[in-house]
RNA sequence: GUGAGUGUGGCCCAGAGGCCUAAGGCGCCAGGUUGUGGCCCUGGAUAUCGAGGGUUCGAAUCCCUCCACUCACCCCA
């Protein structure tokens, strides 16, 4: 027998509401902000991941799926959002639009990782980008936005956690620093620690060996080390946060996993969460579209992954909308009766009720059963004696009361229960 | 990659060497008189006890190997 592969999963409908829950929230919330959505592949050329996310970071190093095609081009699935909506931020001339431009995005995302609780090798975000900008008004507008669509969700119990790592002039100079801090201490942090310290010292701050915790709590943070623009645009998004009453917590150790972050960065982590804590991040990426090979031109994004949320969801016990069920399940009895309610299902359809009809050959017993376990709001049954009299018995399966109706007036039933 | 735990019908799970030709619950199917659901009652189907090898007179139960899943680390959503 065959199975999802490892790490994948089906989202079977009894999950869906779920689902449909958070992508009709998401897709709310992106309105009131004004963006739009945007689906791009679900594999691209795996260079686009590489200069964008990085060559040093593990999503390049270790997770990516990438394969060649028939053709020898070297293609990776995508292990996030970002890179491809910038891609087709240029590959579309989009910096001739109105700047910025705001859009969102749901993907799959794909990483080669061992799976766990709330990780997984394939899930889905919801991302959104504001290319074009680089106001903090746009951090301000992206951080708000994130927060509204989980509290519009009914989470509760998560913190705003929020850092600026500086630019490509400053953050040089703070890099410095680091290295001049964690030198001498090199015998003190875990092997991995080590080698950060000569590739990327950023990464340094977020390690969680005890060792390492102990020799980043008194690290120089970045933001003490930003240019003067830098610290301006960090004070000004403060500023903008304190007025819109969003709460956030500093965190001078939050750094982040991909190399294009600039400036702003941020985390929301519910309250009480296991390890895989994150329900989303995001960051100012302003460097990014000109490593991509476009005019300097300055964006922050956002994503959040979508298995969090729901298990989140389940773990506050967020009541989500049920699935909706049939408004009339339609048993017959005989072969004529077949027929016919096949004829009146179409009708029943085409005014626009759902309709489900009983087949195959079951006692009427069963198909009540079934009618009562779809959750059906009436069952029409149509035996012979409803066939040679042209009507169908109604059976309102909430009071249980029924009657024989010509086939026209059932509609006008059903539209009296406001029932669809 | 590393470490730990678990693997019994669709799902939850009992079972700890012979009483297991594997119990129970949920779900599924059928019946409880002729064309009527939800509750209740009765009956039924579904398990080569993850796979392979070994120990033993005898293994779901012990040992080995493999596989899968779960959780944790790394990192993140």
């Amino acid at each position: 027998m065959f199975k999802a592969p490892r790490g994948t999963a089906d989202i079977l409908p009894a999950e869906q509401p779920w689902w449909r829950y958070i992508e009709s929230q998401a897709a709310a919330v992106c309105r009131l902000y004004g963006y739009e959505r945007i689906s791009t592949p679900a594999f691209e050329d795996a260079g686009l991941f590489a200069r964008s996310v990085g060559e040093g970071t593990d999503i390049v190093n270790k997770e990516m799926y990438i394969f060649k095609d028939r053709s020898d081009n070297e293609l990776a699935l995508r292990p996030e959002g970002t890179a491809s909506v910038c891609r087709a931020y240029l590959e579309h001339g989009m910096d001739n639009q109105p700047q910025p431009v705001r859009m969102y995005y749901f993907a799959d995302i794909f990483r080669y990782e061992r799976p766990q609780a709330g990780r997984y090798r394939q899930h889905h975000q919801f991302g959104c980008e504001a290319i074009g900008e680089a106001s903090p008004m746009l951090d301000a507008e992206v951080i708000h936005m994130a927060l509204s669509f989980f509290s519009s969700l009914g989470l509760t119990n998560f913190t705003l956690q929020l850092n600026s790592i500086g630019c490509r002039k400053c953050r040089p100079v703070y890099l410095q620093e680091l290295k001049k801090y964690y030198q001498p201490l090199s015998q003190e942090l875990c092997e991995d620690c080590r080698t950060r310290l000569g590739k990327n010292p950023l990464r340094l701050l977020d390690c969680k060996k005890p060792g390492c915790q102990r020799a980043a709590e008194s690290a120089p943070r970045s933001a003490d080390y930003l240019c003067e623009e830098c610290s301006l645009h960090f004070q000004s998004l403060k500023g903008y946060l304190g007025d819109l009453g969003i709460k956030y917590t500093l965190n001078h150790r939050l750094v982040r996993g991909l190399d294009y972050y600039t400036r702003t960065v941020f985390e929301i982590q519910p309250l009480e969460g296991g390890s895989q804590s994150a329900l989303g991040g995001g960051g100012r990426y302003d460097d990014l579209i000109g490593q991509l090979g476009g005019k300097a031109t300055p964006a922050i994004g956002f994503a959040t992954g979508m298995e969090r949320i729901v298990m989140n969801l389940k773990n506050q016990g967020v009541e989500v909308p049920a699935a909706e069920k049939p408004a009339v399940f339609i048993a017959c009895l005989g072969e004529a009766a077949r027929c016919e309610a096949l004829k009146t299902a179409a009708r029943l359809r085409e005014a626009g009720v759902s309709v489900i009809v009983s087949a195959g050959d079951k006692s009427l017993k069963a198909q009540l059963r079934n009618a009562n376990s779809a959750g059906a709001a009436y069952v029409a049954i149509i035996g012979e004696n409803e066939v040679s009299a042209g009507t169908v018995m109604l059976r309102n399966m909430q009071t249980s009361e029924q009657q024989e109706l010509q086939q026209d007036d059932v509609i006008s039933v059903l539209q009296a229960d406001k029932i669809k």
